[in-house]
DNA sequence: CCGTTATACTTTGCCACACAAAGTTCTTTT
DNA sequence: AAAAGAACTTTGTGTGGCAAAGTATAACGG
């Protein structure tokens, strides 16, 4: 079945809510991320450096000031493979509601 | 965000397959069932076991001449609430393909 | 009648993973 | 000099997925 075809590595929620977060904004930094999901910075960093590790989001550490700013985008292969995922998905929803019956 | 709001119970990938299955063809049996996700017997009785101690699936067990055939649908319980995780994954679908750019 | 096969499990063992909490480094602000 | 903020890392703990093997019941084949 197609649902088993689904990245494993995008399916954890919070990180499919940093990948979607980051395709609508194209770059976001870390306390942003940290607020939209409501995560401890911690458990944030280690999702993140699991999508690093994949090659899905490149990391950016600059300054705002002199205060350390890092912010995250997703890769072109992050953005292909989001996509993929999405497109998946979709297919998977689509069928869900199809030829329903019962209660 | 709203992508953190989706049950962990369904969300995971083969009893997602399991839930999406049950929705279409409104009742099937632990062949089928295998047979359609690939997973081992062992490793699907884990995952029924689980969506029926959470009230999401019941269990009928009957027999298909003097073989037993048991049998899976979704609780009234069950329908409602994968009801509420699709139209949750709908709206992130929808979200994350408005504005995007780059790429 | 006895060994094999099928169904539907349960048990065992293992490794990965999610998460919280606390610690760390560097720097800025007061 | 002290406190606070950013972005982590480390530690600890519990849960979870998965494969593989074992189990109970019953049918089938020779």
């Amino acid at each position: 079945m197609e649902i088993l075809d689904l990245d494993p590595i995008i399916h954890e929620r919070v990180r499919l809510g940093i990948m979607t977060l980051l395709l609508q904004a194209g770059e976001l930094d870390f306390q942003t991320l940290k607020r939209e999901l409501g995560v401890t910075d911690g458990n944030l960093a280690q999702h993140l450096r699991v999508l690093e590790e994949h090659g899905l989001i490149r990391v950016h550490k600059a300054f705002a000031g002199r205060r350390p700013r890092t912010t995250y985008a997703l890769t072109p292969e992050g953005h292909r493979r989001l996509q993929v995922y999405l497109d998946r998905l979709a297919r998977i929803l689509k069928s869900a509601r199809r030829k329903r019956g019962s209660i």
